[in-house]
DNA sequence: TCTGGGGTCCTAGGGCGA
DNA sequence: TCTGTCGCCCTAGGACCC
């Protein structure tokens, strides 16, 4: 049996733990520079701000129900994943870390009302020792886990939080109550196409003939059908990979013009991703560069331009990348466009023990113990060590009106208890 | 004025060598 | 030497996840 749990209103709950005072009120997370809201309590659910809502546009809304705003706290969210997921893994040695906020279980011969306590005392320990709420679903494979773990948030007052799908009559009466947009795997074009199928539900989902699926779908969705009828396809990965590509893309808060706007930016971007790259011992012999205008501009036309340079040796070195990637966004920069959106993606990671000498350079690799020394001073300085070409002074740092503290990884931002006389 | 970011996997289609 | 077929590899783009 396949456990799922999730924490409730992930990022929403965290900024709960630490602000106890907002438990009823309807709490806003917002992405990077404030723009759209990517997690929502079941407060601001029911007011009716849906997830990916742009801020802007819901301001009076914001306003008139007295919602409170976060700006996205990731140290935080990070660290009390970290806590939760902890927890978790005491719990069965079959254990996958699935998200930030969700982790399958793989429980082998537990009998079946042993996992219903199992389920309960999660639920209270995670609660009691993070402040975090979560949802169990159990069921035969990870796709019904999911399902139950559905349904043990929509009624957690009756289900307390766990939903076990451990018979044939539960299995059927929970695939017709989920409807198929709510379906694991399948996404907003693939209920487009399922719904013009006549396929409403995960019921009618299992009921079309694997040809069809095969034909008009992939092998993936397949994979899925096969896993909802109670036959385990989706397996446990407990290992924990190896990222096969690493990026770092950011929207602009102004439209950029200037080429040497963009080597900043760029340079930035390249920076983080090959200190990510180092962090873990991978290099990489491509990357790919993109610098895109704004889609949401209806008066001007959208235009995203990209490339890929294959480098001609593999490496970790911010230097070289950044030469590289500087290179790439010569190519491809036009004058007179504006700019709103720049990126920077290294594709073709290799473990960095198989880094290729070149027989007619031997300089390549004589930035890896200068790449190591930044590393630990950025490390013990707070990011103080960078390239010329980057943005020193930080004059594009991102808008985070609303930012909470980093309450559990920063000394100086511990949370503070008075004594109340 | 203001609309996120970071990933993975799969498929189609073309090039190419056996 | 020419032609057809097959399978492998690569890439771009689409779809999905959180």
């Amino acid at each position: 049996m396949f456990a799922l749990i999730d924490c409730n209103n992930f990022y929403a709950s965290c900024e709960r733990v630490f602000q106890p005072q907002l438990e009823k009120d309807p709490i806003v997370i917002l992405s990077n520079n404030d723009g759209c809201v990517i997690s929502r309590s079941n407060e601001a659910k029911k007011i009716g701000i849906p997830m990916g809502a742009p801020a802007f546009k819901y301001k009076n809304i914001f306003k008139k129900y007295n919602v409170k705003i976060f700006s996205s706290n990731f140290p935080l969210y990070g660290d009390m994943s970290d806590r939760v997921m902890k927890i978790l893994d005491t719990y069965s040695p079959d254990f996958e870390i699935y998200s930030i906020d969700e982790a399958f279980i793989k429980f082998n011969g537990f009998k079946h009302f042993a996992l219903k306590e199992k389920s309960l005392d999660m639920v209270k320990k995670v609660r009691e020792w993070t402040g975090i709420p979560i949802s169990v679903g159990v069921a035969p494979t990870k796709g019904l886990a999911k399902i139950a773990n559905k349904i043990a948030k929509k009624y957690s007052i009756k289900t307390k939080g766990v939903y076990i799908i451990d018979n044939e009559e539960k299995r059927i009466k929970a695939l017709k109550w989920t409807a198929i947009k709510d379906v694991w795997g399948i996404g907003r074009k693939h209920t487009e196409k399922l719904k013009k199928f006549g396929v409403f539900t995960a019921y009618d989902f299992v009921n079309i003939s694997d040809f069809w699926i095969k034909k008009n779908m992939s092998i993936l969705e397949l994979r899925l059908k096969k896993d909802l009828e109670g036959l385990s396809c989706i397996k446990l990965d407990e290992t924990i990979p190896s990222k096969k590509s690493i990026s770092t893309t950011r929207s602009f808060k102004n439209i950029l013009f200037s080429l040497n706007d963009l080597e900043e930016r760029i340079s930035s971007y390249t920076g983080n991703c090959a200190e990510k790259l180092r962090s873990q011992k991978s290099c990489c012999n491509s990357l790919l560069i993109f610098i895109a205008s704004d889609p949401f501009k209806l008066k001007s036309k959208y235009c995203k331009n990209s490339t890929i340079i294959n480098l001609p040796f593999t490496t970790d070195s911010s230097i070289i990348l950044n030469k590289f990637a500087l290179k790439a966004l010569h190519e491809i920069y036009q004058k007179d466009i504006g700019y709103k959106k720049a990126g920077i993606i290294l594709l073709n990671l290799k473990p960095n023990r198989s880094k290729q000498l070149n027989l007619f350079n031997n300089k390549i690799n004589r930035d890896e113990n200068l790449m190591d020394a930044i590393d630990k001073m950025n490390m013990k300085f707070n990011n103080k060590i960078k390239l010329a070409t980057q943005d020193l002074n930080e004059t594009w740092k991102m808008k985070q009106e609303n930012l909470s503290k980093r309450y559990t990884t920063k000394l100086d931002e511990i949370i503070t208890v008075q004594n109340k006389k």
